[in-house]
DNA sequence: TAAAAATACTCCATAGGTATTTTAT
DNA sequence: ATAAAATACCTATGGAGTATTTTTA
């Protein structure tokens, strides 16, 4: 039994014709008859009465007709379902970012995304930059966008946007009339750091290094997870730190925050597209990318 | 795409691997890559990304995954309905009886099919003689039992069982005592007459026929519609009839009616079980022939 | 007698195989 | 270095055709 002969069998049934189905189903009248022949040697059954001027199934052959009929409408299914998730207009896109990607620059890119493919269903997927690569590596994700490289050959990175970092201080500070310091003053301040495994902070210190400066001399008061901790800590003056613009920019124009410089000391890093390697993109994601880096230019 | 390249796909999937799949399906590897580069060209996108150690589904294999499983599961669901249907066990019967089989034959047999064969379902279509030989001849019953011969080439009709056909009175009539009356005698009491298109009918008129008196002798006072009718016309004392035992076996155990013979009138008749030439019998319309044939043959 | 399906046959596309090479870990 | 998939190539089954016969209304 395949798809092929119920698709004959089906016709046949409808035209109650032998020969009808084989004009509808351009085939000549034999290769039909043979077909018929083959299915009733599978099922080891009559499914046709051929009646002379007519032909009716037999109650065996109206089993058949019924399930044919509905493995047929799902062969239709399963390639219009194919069909639309290979022209971009259905289907699942799971889109993995670390935090800062995650919770500030994915959204803004993702509502007008929507707008222009409403029947794609995207999924935003957070995690710190090692869990979204390994997510990457073993299709969790179809795509992450994450603050720092790896080395890992099984991974292709691209970088995709710059995010420039600041000292942020509160907008009560003494410094804030400021638009640079100098990073011996910082020595001085209570500063509130990352733990280590984060981008930011990893990003951050070799930043630091590279510059001939030593992480060790900030004066290191606490360490927390995460931006938004971060934030509340230099609104709670708690002390001071260095963040991703992108992160402050509402507090910052609400007034609660101010950024500045550090001189000699060039706090840019790079988000990275990440894909697998050797995985196949699907249609989706591959519109999805053409459309963040087209969005992304034109700011 | 066949079942055969959708079945080999999903062993594919669930194995994480073009060999294993190919052990377990018994066909070689390349075999199996062809099959699914057949696939891969058919929906002209990757469907798999073989990773060297494993092999994993895009997310186009996993929309043709889900659907695959689908569609094989149904093409069992077939194969296990025909399955079921030729063995007997399951599926539909349609049975077609003029009046009195359907009425007072067929009954009594359906309880213990049922019972022999419990996932059957049995339909019981009834009519007059001439409306369920169509039925059978255009396949919307499996078979009939009817109480009179047709000479269309189409059907074929054998002798199912005999049916005893007698003069019908009330309880308290005059001949009450009597066992059997002469024909003449009728001639002085109001009769009840079936239409002429009536199995029953035709079957008495033929044998008073044939026993060499006339139908026009009957004092006919009424025509009746359906045997029940007569019954209460008996009942009610409107005029006497001739009806088969069958048909009043109950009113006489209630002393209702009584029974007797017409002298020099056999009035024996015939059901005829009667099935289209040209179709196929289903199984368990065979199985239900034979059943009948057995239980009939015991009284 | 005419129309429909079955049969007989021929041909070639493809499902299947084996042997080998390429690729990726 | 090893395991997995791809490639190359060969074979034979069976899907498709045409021509013809058989069946039945």
């Amino acid at each position: 039994m395949d798809l092929w002969q119920l698709k004959i069998f089906v016709t046949v049934v409808k035209e109650q014709s032998f020969s009808k189905a084989s004009d509808i189903i351009h085939l000549s009248q034999p290769t039909v008859s043979s077909h018929i022949k083959e299915l009733e040697k599978y099922f080891q059954c009559r499914l046709l009465d051929r009646l002379g001027k007519k032909t009716e199934p037999t109650r065996a052959g109206w089993i058949l007709f019924d399930h044919a009929q509905k493995m047929l409408a799902l062969k239709d299914t399963t390639e219009s379902a194919l069909q639309d998730f290979m022209g971009c207009t259905k289907g699942p896109l799971i889109i993995g970012g670390s935090t800062i990607p995650a919770g500030y620059v994915l959204p803004g890119l993702m509502g007008p995304f929507f707008k222009a493919f409403p029947d794609v269903s995207v999924r935003l997927v957070s995690g710190d930059t090692h869990q979204i690569i390994e997510d990457v590596k073993n299709g969790r994700v179809d795509l992450g966008v994450v603050g720092a490289r790896t080395r890992d050959t099984a991974i292709a990175q691209e970088t995709l946007l710059a995010d420039e970092m600041k000292l942020i201080i509160p907008a009560d500070h003494s410094w804030a009339h400021r638009s640079a310091i100098d990073f011996c003053e910082l020595a001085d301040e209570p500063f509130i750091a990352r733990e280590p495994g984060s981008g930011t902070w990893q990003s951050i210190s070799k930043t630091i290094t590279e510059a001939g400066f030593d992480p060790k001399q900030l004066n290191v008061k606490m360490t927390m997870g995460s931006s938004i901790s971060v934030i509340q800590g230099i609104v709670n003056k708690v002390g001071i730190s260095i963040l991703s613009t992108a992160a402050v920019a509402d507090d910052i124009a609400a007034g609660r925050l101010a950024a500045l410089s550090v001189n000699n000391l060039p706090l840019n890093r790079f988000f990275y597209l990440t894909l697998a390697k050797n995985r196949t993109q699907s249609p989706v994601c591959q519109k999805f990318i053409t459309f963040a880096k087209q969005q992304l230019s034109k700011t």
